[in-house]
RNA sequence: GUGAGUGUAGCUCAACGGUUAGAGCACUGGACUGUGGCUCCAGGGGUUGAGGGUUCAAAUCCCUUCACUCACCCCA
């Protein structure tokens, strides 16, 4: 029987992994210049951390992780992150960075497991780049995180993306707007789908986004959160949206979106693109003013976001060309005693950094020449007993077919220079 | 977890229940005895996802199972 890889869980093969290398070095570049430093955290923890800031009633936590006991005596349960914010948080308190500097800036960059049923745009092992502000509650911080995000989309040639903008509220105002809706819900409750009337009690925000038509209609009424906001929401939002319009960030309010964490409150957002199929989210996130505290920490604010690579990855649709540069020399042979005198030379050329592929099996000249072709090396070394008796080898120009012989002590020096222009 | 769709050569796909399951691309060789792209010719490559059933006869119909895909749920 053979073995293959496990549901939702994905190679990335040559061809396509210089793509994401590609992404992943504008990652560093852009992050850096705004001043986020990449933190690498582990791809276990312990359960608890995610149900504890996740929130014990999501999805995620309530059948989407990955856990498994320890081999420990106590069976400590630990978990594959499904995320990457309750890390980077955890890494924070847990050393007690802010005690040094209270304001932190943070990425990172790697796999998230959820187990859920593949589909397009969606897998079981994931990768995410996130960016964490930890420390400042202002909203010119949320600011700058949609800043970083939108200069990121424009570096890597992205089009078409558009953000989503809503606040969630606080503590205070919260928990009252939620009242308000549920209210209207149980009046309206008959024209809901099945769907929705099971949401009502765990999440009444969500009936707000129900796909379902019927829905849709039936709370086209229905108040809004931002018309709920506590005079401090209220002003955070309000500048959000000013600074974003001054800095010509095009946005849509969204007074029904909602985010999937419990730990979200006030500027939530959502990356959406249409090319995606359902799963349109391409980054999504939002301010986390509990969390820290939630995990042992001081009172410090954060707010930070989460992009799909593949998602990300699937709308690039390989505009550009990030194919690694082929080799400047093939070298062709057609004999051992050839092949036996080529192979040291080709290690040296390498060591000198020369970029040369040489044949691996015996076979005919013809088909070197079109290995070469294929690798689109300029030049082709060709090699034989004849030209070995004659004390020389053969060097073709693949671009104008021109051919000329030069003595085997010049090869390398020969080719030293061809790498040179 | 639920629903639908699809599984045939390395890839993309054909084949009314009826000869030996084909084509294009790719690969290998030849035309060009040791020279690439274009053209022409030839060749290799398949337990038709797996297992069972119906039938004189199954890639084709039925059942089971597995895998993949898309959608729901939910989310990056």
């Amino acid at each position: 029987m053979k073995i293959t890889s496990i549901k939702g869980f994905s190679d990335i093969f040559p061809g396509e992994v210089e793509t994401w290398q590609w992404v992943e070095q504008k990652v560093r570049e852009i992050f850096t210049f705004y001043n986020f430093a990449e933190i690498r955290i582990p791809i276990v923890e312990k359960t608890e951390l995610f149900s504890r800031s996740l929130g014990e009633t999501t999805d995620i936590v309530e059948k989407e992780m990955y856990t498994f006991a320890d081999q420990d005596a106590k069976g400590t349960l630990l978990t594959l992150r499904p995320e990457g914010t309750a890390g980077v948080v955890r890494a924070y308190v847990e050393s007690e960075m802010f005690k040094i500097e209270a304001v932190r800036k943070l990425y990172y960059l790697g796999p998230m497991f959820r187990r859920e049923r593949p589909q397009k745009g969606r897998l079981r092992q994931f990768h995410q780049i996130g960016a964490e502000a930890l420390g400042r509650s202002d909203a010119f911080i949320d600011v700058e995180v949609l800043l970083l995000l939108s200069d990121f989309f424009s570096s890597v040639g992205l089009e078409g993306a558009e953000l989503q903008l809503n606040s969630l509220g606080c503590e205070q105002c919260r928990p009252k707007y939620r009242e308000r809706l549920l209210d209207f819900l149980k009046d309206h409750d008959v024209g809901l789908c099945g769907n929705c009337r099971r949401r009502m009690d765990r999440n009444p925000l969500r009936v707000l986004d129900c796909k379902e038509p019927g829905c849709g209609e039936e709370t086209k009424n229905a108040p809004s959160i931002l018309d709920s906001l506590c005079d401090p929401c209220r002003e955070h939002f309000d500048l959000v949206q000013r600074l974003l319009w001054q800095a010509d960030v095009r946005y849509d309010l969204n007074s029904r979106m909602v985010r999937g964490l419990d730990y979200y409150c006030r500027t939530t957002f959502e990356w959406k693109s249409s090319q995606l199929g359902s799963q349109s989210a391409i980054a999504a996130g939002g301010r986390y003013d509990g969390l820290v505290q939630e995990l042992g920490g001081p009172a410090i604010a954060g707010v930070g976001f989460a992009m799909g690579i593949e998602r990300l990855i699937m709308l690039l649709r390989m505009k550009e060309n990030h194919a690694p540069a082929g080799p400047l020399v093939y070298v062709a042979w057609v004999s051992e005693k050839a092949r036996g005198w080529a192979f040291p030379v080709v290690h040296r050329l390498r060591r000198q950094g020369v970029l040369v592929e040489m044949e691996g099996e015996a076979r005919s000249l013809k088909s070197q020449m079109r290995r070469a072709d294929k690798l689109r090396a300029p030049l082709v070394l060709i090699l034989g007993d004849d030209e070995l008796d004659k004390g020389i080898a053969l060097l073709r120009d693949m671009t104008n077919k021109q051919q000329e012989e030069i003595s085997l002590e010049k090869v390398e020096e020969v080719l030293m220079l061809r790498k040179a222009n």
